[in-house]
DNA sequence: CCTACATGCTCTAGTCACTAGAGGAGCAAG
DNA sequence: CTTGCTCCTCTAGTGACTAGAGCATGTAGG
């Protein structure tokens, strides 16, 4: 009967860092593990596809608050899926959102490299087109709510 | 003669908020300000223009530190663009690789929320689909290189 | 001139989602 | 028994801000 594997073996099979498996636990994204008599955590199957799941949601960009949402919802399967369908509607709203910015940043990049004669900085379109204003073609912010302003995430 | 105006109206005509013009300055993305009697910083129109470049250079995605490397060819305009065109260049790789993403996570949540059936979370796929590794057709993370791994960054 | 009140200043600490490193313990193979 | 890997806890650092405390300054109205 297999017992559970290493925080290694969970983390090469679901695709999290160990680490970051051990982070998920100190915030509560995973219940404290069952451990070794040398203190070492074990993981079951339910364990590592739960650690999958939260590598996807990370993946399609679900914040950990929603995630947490989503396994509240999970540990309690008799509730309504609204609150799940909510967030991965909120979700795909947003992702749409970011792929318009996207698409007007690729297109100015595209502008840019395009124009740079490989010349001086002083006739390079790629400093000229971020430093003036009005030469941008991408105005996404101005668009967007403030939400999105973040195409990183910081 | 106009000898500036206050961070308040630089912010709002850069569209950078007023914390994160300090922050700028104490980064030294900006340089130390000149400050009036009372100990106030003044912008010129080079400042605001500075500042624009940097809120429009963050918006299209640039880091900091690609930020300051346009902004130091900027200040010694003698040298090639070749640099600036190289960030540029990979800037425009990542944003598509970001789009390429982005686009089958839209997919992923198209069909999440196109499936559930408003029913039981036992029934709901938004649930399935993120926690069964063979259900899910994004798979972006496996073809992405390190550098996409965040679809938020930090 | 006095009073509100907005705006400015510095400094520290908090955010998010990790990531890195120190310093030590456990464990399997040779 | 030693080597070397994985694991443990804990603290601190990352990027790019953001928020708040506590005080100074500037301005408009009365």
């Amino acid at each position: 009967m297999s017992v559970g594997v290493s925080i290694g073996v969970a983390a090469k099979a679901s695709g999290v860092k160990v680490p970051t498996v051990r982070f998920y636990e100190q915030i509560g994204l995973m219940p404290p593990m069952v451990r070794t008599d040398g203190n070492r955590r074990l993981y079951g199957p339910a364990d590592v596809k739960r650690l999958t799941f939260i590598r996807h949601a990370r993946e399609l960009g679900f914040e950990i608050d929603a995630i947490r949402e989503l396994l509240q919802l999970q540990d309690q399967p008799n509730q309504s899926c609204a609150v799940a369908d909510d967030i991965a509607r909120g979700r795909l709203g947003e992702v749409r959102r970011r792929i318009a910015s996207l698409r007007a940043l690729e297109a100015e990049l595209e502008r840019m490299v395009g124009e740079c004669s490989h010349g001086r900085v002083a006739e390079c379109r790629v400093i000229e087109v971020l430093a003036d204003h009005c030469e941008c073609r991408f105005h996404a912010h101005e668009a967007d709510g403030a939400e999105a302003d973040g195409a990183e995430g910081g």
